[in-house]
DNA sequence: ATGGTTTTTACTGCGTC
DNA sequence: GACGCGGTAAAAACCAT
């Protein structure tokens, strides 16, 4: 009841609250971008149409130049056939950085020797010293590619027991990628960090899974995945909202098989909540097992909180102490 | 390490089927 | 009586300092 209030989920809630405006890294900018399309004239509302070469969207009836200095995204060759387009094409499937050398790299002796025994000149010994350096670098590479690639498949592992969609996996193998190239990984097993990877993953693209349902996939125990979570955070500076209870709520709701309309309703619940401002420093997923609860019970959908509490995996008695102040807020909203 | 906060565990009482 | 629900106290977990 107090305002002191500490805990991971309300800190960042906090600041999300005071600096709403300066969004930095963020990977949401998918809306903004294309929500203004225009698809009418607005002088005369005649039809627009897109004239590429000159990078114009223009209408035809009144010749307004609606939009102007356009990104070309075709192609910057011409084919005049199909052998031709495939040789030009420089488009296919990603490479996929998850080959590793297959021992056939290099390895330079140590000798300052010749093929024929002979002691080498202070000039060639001083390249071959160069040469050593830069295969020595590569030969780390590759040794870092291997840890990627088991890593990637732990990754997609634990995500598709999950059942987290590719995005997720994208973001979680850039993020290790990113911790493997910043030598996070010494002193911490590539399972921890991979598993961490992901969590922030799905975190981050608001898709997220709970400490406890990634325990139960990953062989890591719960402290060294939040250890190195936090760390993995702390090193990278990654920028992890806290979990937002709205995006737990369709899983809940799809495993007790209730309707869209006790969704609809638990949505509207958290918001009310979070208008309130109760939702600080509580635990997301609770407040979201909690809506859900609560919305079955307005639209007569009897569900027990024993079977809340065993699908969202919180206890029941946070589910009654959120419920009620759900109830609470939302009562206080409409009066 | 400590202190403050939330969540969990365990237990009790009440009403209903 | 079993079950769902509400409440409480104490323990455990968690996070910031």
């Amino acid at each position: 009841m107090t305002e002191t209030r500490t805990r991971n989920y309300d800190r960042e809630d906090e600041r999300k609250r005071t600096a709403a405006s300066n969004e930095t890294t963020d990977v949401d900018e998918t809306e903004s971008a294309d929500s203004e399309r225009v698809t009418s004239c607005p002088e005369c509302s005649g039809r627009l149409v897109t004239d590429t070469e000159h990078g114009e969207t223009v209408c035809e009836d009144c010749g307004l130049v609606v939009e102007e200095d356009s990104v070309d995204r075709g192609p910057e060759w011409r084919a005049f056939d199909s052998a031709e387009r495939d040789n030009k094409s420089r488009v296919g499937a990603p490479t996929t950085n998850m080959m590793h050398d297959k021992g056939l790299s290099t390895n330079i002796g140590w000798q300052d020797r010749d093929g024929y025994g002979k002691s080498l000149s202070s000039r060639q010994r001083e390249k071959m010293q160069r040469l050593r350096t830069w295969n020595e670098r590569f030969r780390t590479r590759n040794s870092k590619e291997r840890n990627l690639k088991q890593a990637l498949g732990e990754i997609d592992r634990m995500a598709s027991a999950l059942g987290l969609p590719k995005n997720v996996r994208e973001t979680a193998s850039v993020i290790y990628r990113r911790a493997l190239s910043e030598d996070l990984l010494p002193g911490r097993s590539i399972e921890g960090v991979a598993t961490a990877a992901l969590y922030a993953a799905a975190r981050q693209v608001g898709n997220p899974r709970s400490l406890d349902e990634f325990t139960a996939v990953s062989r890591v125990d719960k402290m060294e995945l939040t250890r190195t979570y936090r760390y993995v955070v702390r090193e990278l500076g990654l920028e992890v909202k806290p979990a937002d209870p709205e995006s737990y709520v369709p899983r809940f709701v799809s495993r007790l098989d209730l309707p869209d309309e006790v969704e609809r309703l638990a949505r509207e619940l958290l918001g009310g909540a979070k208008d309130a401002g109760i939702t600080s420093g509580k635990s997301p997923v609770g407040l979201a097992a909690s809506a859900v609860y609560a919305a079955a019970l307005l639209s007569n959908r009897k569900v027990t909180q024993s079977e809340v509490s065993e699908v969202a995996d919180i206890s029941e008695v946070t589910i009654r102490n959120r419920y009620k102040e759900l109830l609470e807020a939302s009562d206080h909203l409409t009066a």
